[in-house]
DNA sequence: GTCGATTGTCGAACCGGTTCGCGTCGTGCG
DNA sequence: CGCACGACGCGAACCGGTTCGACAATCGAC
């Protein structure tokens, strides 16, 4: 079962076997032809820990996600399943992680033990304790979002800021005047969540080069806390014709409160976001929205860290992808 | 940074070292401060490749989940979560396969190369090649559903018959004479999938003893097919009043479907099924259903799973959860 | 016919842990 | 007082691969 035992039943020692299986060294047709039998019959295949060991590389790759508790968007999902496709065509595995810096023993065991040889960080904020530390002691990382200063990191991201500024100008456009943002919680804001900050700066932006009446808010991520946060929207300011809203969660709340407000989406009120796809096609009226390209996130997050570990004094990359608008039915004039 | 390099600091040998560390001999007091001493000055972590190589354990469990390319539900990622969570408080790692067999090559990786002690199997078929295959070479793994005889082998699972029975006699009791039912894809049922197996017989069956009039169908995991199917479903029976859906992914589309139909719910039309808590308060009305215990799940498939490779010689357990039905909005009487 | 390069193979060392057997103390007991 | 035993520590072997240096055989060139 192990290389020693293939080598003695071709009949040449460990090293042929090894060298006949890496290609390292060249091996005569006839001897590789038997080692080959003998592994086909013993179904032989090498020990990953002993492999690791030997050459110092575990081929895994770490994928550190947020804590549960909060619940998890489907666009994670889509994520982590496409990180895991493209690893496995590039021959490396994923290992999960829930992230949390010191406090966490899955994410110091990744790193400390050594068992993974780079990883992907999800839920990236403008100062991020774990890119420090990753950074200070060289490890091998690519983050999805960037954090307030990315000169010298590698990473994806969706560009929250142009997203958001362009779904206000679409509401601008149709003649709203008055608009909302519904933000992430709270708490996400505090520590500085990057999708919640830039996409919070796009907007404000956006709004005043257009002269709209903005107001923004944060909204927990539920569909409870949505249909509250458009009760709130509504009572602050009662001529408000639209919203933008960057909590996927909350979007099922939204919709809700905006019929019990007695607003009819989209004729009275127009709402837009940031979601992904087959969320958006959920809601009825279909959401109006830039969708979240998860999967293709996923994709390029696992090929530049693979780029960075086979290169690692390659100088920095990074994607910054900017989705169009999918133009559906939850927008109309104002 | 190695374990001679501990010892050597501490004046030691390794094998003591390691001794001090596990606590399987005795090391007395005073070189043990001094070896924790060295350790703490150090930040030194043992390998854990290494570790894996002697000991023969990864200190790893794989997930096979199903392969992309269909998205995921929200449960599944609810479910991932907790997996990884309650595996990093027993020591394990997680790392993510996608499933497939012989074609798959992460899922070879993962057993042949013996990169985890154990596995968890997600997306269980009645008749499933990678249980066959697990329990003929005796590989540990917890299965997520069961299969069709699973008298013999670890499992947590729901149950889906009788969660969609008591969907059919909540519906009966509401007075709802004709029903139906709203599967999973054609294809999930050709290959075997259970839960949309379990959950049309149970439907079929209450139905039956209840006698109601009852039609199923098979509905693609996708808002569009839901739309579809509904239209088909008050096509083939105008006269239906009720459905029950196994379909999470379709359950906006049933939902526009039916206002598109002029049925409004749960006025005219009633709707339930199976579902994740948080999705179905998502929508409007927010939906009657059971709810899919997913956190609950994933804890107890890797509680099991740990205590099977601790004990590899104890009697298959299994937990099949039994969840009731939350009352919602989305029901009403005929 | 000799030399050098190339090809093919082997043995040994190494990666960084764990574990077994043994030796050396110190101690309590008969 | 002698002996057995427990506590403590060390060295060596082992887990299963990879890789380096050495060596024999083959081959072509001069």
């Amino acid at each position: 079962m192990n290389i020693g035992e293939v080598a003695k039943r071709a009949g040449v020692s460990r090293s042929t076997v090894s060298y006949a299986l890496s290609g390292k060294r060249p091996v005569s047709e006839q001897t590789r032809r038997k080692i080959e039998q003998v592994i086909a019959d013993l179904g032989y295949r090498p020990n990953a820990s002993a492999r690791a060991l030997a050459n110092g590389r575990t081929s895994t790759l770490g994928l550190v996600f947020p804590p549960a508790g909060g619940h998890y968007t489907g666009m994670q999902l889509d994520f982590i399943g496409s990180v895991v496709e493209a690893a496995s065509a590039y021959d490396y595995d994923v290992t999960l992680s829930t992230s949390g810096m010191d406090s966490d023993r899955s994410f110091q065991r990744l790193l400390g033990e050594r068992r993974v040889d780079g990883a992907i960080l999800m839920e990236i904020r403008l100062e991020d304790d774990r890119v420090d530390h990753f950074t200070r002691v060289d490890f091998p990382f690519v983050t999805i979002g960037r954090t307030a200063h990315p000169e010298q990191t590698w990473w994806v991201g969706i560009d929250h800021a142009a997203l958001a500024a362009s779904c206000v100008r679409h509401l601008a456009d149709l003649g709203h005047r008055t608009v909302a943002l519904v933000n992430r919680p709270e708490h996400l804001l505090r520590v500085g969540y990057e999708s919640a900050h830039r996409g919070l700066e796009g907007f404000t932006k956006a709004a005043a080069e257009r002269g709209l009446t903005a107001r923004t808010y944060r909204c927990g991520d539920s569909a409870a806390a949505g249909e509250a946060c458009v009760a709130q929207i509504l009572h602050d300011d009662p001529t408000t014709t639209a919203l933008v809203t960057l909590n996927e969660a909350a979007l099922g709340g939204l919709y809700r409160g905006l019929a019990e407000a007695g607003r009819l989406v989209p004729h009275d009120f127009s709402v837009t976001g940031i979601a992904a796809g087959h969320w958006a096609e959920t809601m009825t009226p279909q959401l109006t929205a830039a969708d979240v390209p998860a999967a293709e996130l996923g994709r390029l997050a696992v090929e530049l860290l693979v780029e960075r570990l086979d290169h690692p004094d390659a100088t920095p990359r990074h994607h910054l992808l900017t989705p169009p608008i999918a133009l559906r039915a939850s927008t109309g004039p104002a």
